[in-house]
DNA sequence: TCGATAATGAACACATTGTTCGATTTGTAG
DNA sequence: CTACAAATCGAACAATGTGTTCATTATCGA
């Protein structure tokens, strides 16, 4: 089997890459990051890095991307919810680590980019499936980005404070302040 | 007087080349438009750049602070309201050719993080005074964010889809969407 | 017209990027 | 253990962009 040689060492190496980029990203603001320090800090030659990612920014679309896969996963993956608030609050705790280094760095808005359209595409078809033949008051897309907009906010307050409460407060102060608006403009139990 | 003739020369200097540089946001994204690029579209030597700013970023922050400057005056400049959303509204579709630039680029996110903390900052002092001796039962700060984040969003969509409805539908959307959950966790008017 | 100020643009040193290629290391199959 | 193929290394390179310097030119007000 060939591919387990490839894999394994290459792994390494973009592991070495990926480390070294966050933990460049605590230390400065990742405009300012160069190729040279990620090589320099990852103990990598310059050609291996040329022959894992396109550039700068592909090292850091591919963590993007992992990250997303994460934040999916740990959303959706056991009982079925509506808006699965708890468990993003909770798993945000848990790697706070790594989306610490992504707050400081331009990352978290390209995450959250991601992650916000998601959850807006869950939340409206949701939505729409809960109102069954009724129409909204209020155009979909608007009550979904306000949703999501309101959470991430939310979620990156929570972060940028350090997580002064746990996740379950969080987890209950968003639905208190969302369900009164949902109630009463949708009818519908959020 | 010396300073009027300076003063002239040096402003229709800076006006070619924030003008280029808005230009330029609407064509290709901020990150590749180099200092040749905007003098180039200004006709403005490279040396008269850098006399006037120190770089790419500097006049692109100098542009935000104006920016910044225009949408606190238009937001309060009235009457009083615990938060202006309509002003806003109004006021980001009558120079929607300038905010436009500035989404398609970096350049929303940090204007967005500055207005964002002022309406964080107005608002919390006005939930304060309203709310008087009694207290909150959802901390205050959590309470603000969640809804200029909301806020915000939906102010973005707006951009990005072509200010779909109007200015006065799109403020009735956020109030009737926000006012519920403020009158039952504050018993507030909003 | 004169003088001060601003703008010009060529030339420069410097930093960073992304590529190339021969030498070297590493892991594994035989 | 050996041999081989794949991965890594790193020096050297061209290319591009940055920010500065300075002698020259244009502009405007007095």
């Amino acid at each position: 089997m060939k591919n387990t040689k490839n894999d394994r060492r290459s792994q390494r190496t973009r592991q070495l890459l990926t480390t070294a980029l966050l933990e460049l990203m605590l230390e400065k603001n990742y405009e300012s990051i160069t190729v040279q320090d990620i090589i320099d800090r990852a103990n990598v030659g310059r050609s291996t890095f040329y022959a894992h990612y396109l550039d700068k920014e592909d090292l850091l679309t591919s963590q993007f991307e992992e990250v997303g896969r994460h934040l999916g996963e740990a959303a959706y993956q056991d009982e079925y919810t509506l808006f699965p608030t708890l468990k993003v609050f909770q798993h945000t705790q848990e790697n706070h680590h790594l989306y610490k280094a992504l707050v400081w760095g331009k990352g978290i808005e390209v995450i959250f980019k991601a992650f916000e359209a998601h959850l807006n595409a869950h939340l409206e078809a949701e939505l729409k499936q809960k109102l069954g033949e009724r129409s909204s008051p209020i155009p979909l897309p608007i009550v979904t980005h306000y949703i999501t907009g309101a959470f991430l906010t939310l979620l990156k307050w929570w972060l940028d404070n350090n997580m002064p409460v746990t996740p379950e407060k969080m987890d209950a102060y968003f639905r208190q302040l969302v369900t009164p608006s949902i109630q009463s403009t949708l009818n519908i139990e959020f």
